[in-house]
DNA sequence: CATCATTATATTGCGCACAATATATTACCT
DNA sequence: AGGTAATATATTGTGCGCAATATAATGATG
């Protein structure tokens, strides 16, 4: 039957809005945006990246992430610069500032957690199965990795 | 971990682009985005709806329905009236081909799941789970009904 | 019944997402 | 080397989402 409650992605849509509705206060006070956030978070992980790695990593592309890169850079926090042995690629550095920022972001996850009031074990089961499905349909670009 | 494989609300993020945009290229053959396909869903199993009433079901404000349906009622799929007893509310009333644009949309759901290779049992999975953290955190307003 | 609060919708502005296209650089081929 | 395809990023345009604010109608209170 076509109806909204039975529809498994509108679940989905709503529930990623509200969950990024709870990280917004929070990320206010260190002025990024959620997307801007991830991407700072891949670049936490593992620096330089090319634009298109970050794309794959987030599944965005060029027309979504250049002009977010643009604001991250307004804000001191990274770093574009062509590469100089191939001038198409785009190499997005951290700054000192976009390294530290780091540490004020490492509560956050869990203060989200708690203001939502959900467990950790309801996050991890959607979380494993929300990564099968991306792999399987998808060109799964997520790895299978331990909790949060 | 502050890792991006570590964040549900990443997977849930992206996966939930990823079905919007396996629903794409079958919307567009209705010349409907996906939120004004969730909207004429919540309209054709009730009707008529005042904006409010729209936007709790499908937790969107009034600064996201309002255009958004006014684009419906550009394409003639339903008509928004002021209640004569109330001119502040505005009634959301389906025309006879936005009523009839339900055939065509029937059969979109399973077209999905064929595209992403996903199992309805993976889908209800996930949405229950969805719609259970959906209660608990927000001012819940999904009731619990069978599957698609 | 005048005033003030409340409610419902609309407007504005910003930042995504994504399709389509453009631009510039490199790789490939003969 | 010259021409063509492939690659990487940027640009443009449309449609969300959401905060903040505006507008207009109704309700409540003295």
């Amino acid at each position: 039957m076509l109806q909204l409650d039975n529809q498994a992605c509108f679940a989905l849509y709503a529930l990623s809005r509200e969950i990024i509705n709870h990280y917004r206060p929070l990320l206010d006070g260190i002025d990024l945006t959620y997307p801007q956030y991830l991407a700072l978070m891949v670049l936490w992980e593992c620096q330089p990246q090319t634009v298109n790695q970050l794309g794959e990593r987030l599944r965005l592309d060029s027309g979504t992430l250049t002009p977010l890169l643009k604001r991250l850079e307004q804000k001191k926090l990274i770093v574009r610069t062509r590469r100089s042995s191939d001038e198409r690629v785009v190499e997005i550095t951290l700054t000192p500032s976009g390294k530290e920022l780091k540490n004020k972001a490492l509560e956050i996850p869990a203060k989200v957690m708690q203001s939502m009031n959900v467990t950790m074990e309801e996050l991890s089961e959607l979380r494993i199965i929300a990564q099968k499905l991306l792999e399987k349909s998808g060109r799964g670009c997520l790895s299978e990795t331990t909790t949060d």
